[in-house]
DNA sequence: GTCTATAGGTGGATAGAC
DNA sequence: GTCTATCCACCTATAGAC
């Protein structure tokens, strides 16, 4: 019996076993099952798995973008700094295998052709909240952005390589702890000659 | 004819597979052939495959301390600090598989078995010049340094991932620059009411 | 559009002969 | 200790029937 494949269903399919068996469940294989169709079916709406893949990330960054845009409430300049760095840490725990999508597959599969919009919409975030603070935070935004963006990643790339034990509630209040060090640092902190409390 | 495998050739061997053609290629059939032996001779040596990948990441992390020690040279706490960053660049950029075995292998293959002591001793190398600076660094010196290990981290996972181009000369510049937005902030910034210049 | 059959490849690991 | 032969489990992708 054949299945007709709805529009937009391959693709649904594709992130709800991504997110619930890993990227490394992704095979046409594993995706033709779920659809109750033959792998090769697929091959008719894709031309190849990295195309799947390729829209797997442009959805994986208009998710961040959703948490990141969460914290533009806040209360001050600095507030909102410190509550983008809190969701970044947020859609890495929650979506973890967005955030392997987005930033941890180094070699393959591929992310070669990258989608730089939707990428640099997401740090254009970032810089701009940056901009926001004053003192030396502003001195060279786009550094300082990227600076905060490493910092943050780096502390997601050790918990996931089990650098920080298993807990994620132990692991969000370490975050919010490191990354407090480097924002306290930047926007409160006085650059020598730069003026003084 | 039978080759007779030496005492250590097959670590060696399987250092320098994963160095020239990438931890990928470290498999039991290449490796084998490497040695002029079949896949299957390694196992009367090792176990199985993680075995062999134990031993390799005990090797780099030996490495990697080598690079870290340099930096003891250096004429003030602020600057061997500071040399502590480029040369852990210097390790990510010289031994990118090295690199990769020790922080870049969230997933497979298996490290949950980890060598705590090496790992650890390199790890105290950064906390013990974290707490020769003076400043709101020696304040929580395992908080500071987790954190700048992080940010360390993050900037070589994002070069590595192609956020930065492909030059490794303008990302160790970028990555200079970023690491000192990070250490004068730490090192020679004032927190609220713990001094003033 | 989907199927079955298949090509052609990767990998880890074991049994039993020598 | 090493070999060959083999098993097993995967994978992407194509050809041609329906």
């Amino acid at each position: 019996m054949q299945i007709r494949i709805a529009d937009g269903a391959i693709l649904g399919a594709a992130r709800r076993l991504v997110d619930e068996e890993g990227l490394r469940a992704l095979t046409m294989r594993r995706l033709g099952d779920r659809l109750g169709v033959s792998a090769t079916a697929l091959y008719r709406h894709y031309r190849n798995k990295d195309e799947i893949l390729e829209e797997l990330v442009d959805a994986a960054n208009e998710v961040l973008g959703g948490y990141l845009r969460r914290a533009a409430s806040g209360p001050s300049p600095e507030g909102r700094l410190r509550g983008t760095a809190r969701e970044y840490a947020r859609f890495a725990l929650e979506e973890p295998e967005f955030y392997r999508i987005l930033f941890l597959t180094t070699g393959r599969p591929k992310m070669d052709i990258l989608p730089e919009e939707s990428r640099s919409a997401n740090f254009q975030i970032l810089i701009d909240r940056v901009r926001a603070c004053s003192a030396r935070a502003a001195a060279d935004p786009a550094l300082v952005a990227i600076s905060l963006w490493a910092h943050w990643h780096g502390l997601v790339a050790m918990y996931r390589a089990g650098r920080f034990g298993a807990d994620p509630e132990k692991f969000l209040a370490l975050f919010e702890r490191s990354a407090d060090v480097f924002l306290r640092a930047i926007t409160s902190g006085l650059s020598p000659g730069e003026g003084r409390r």
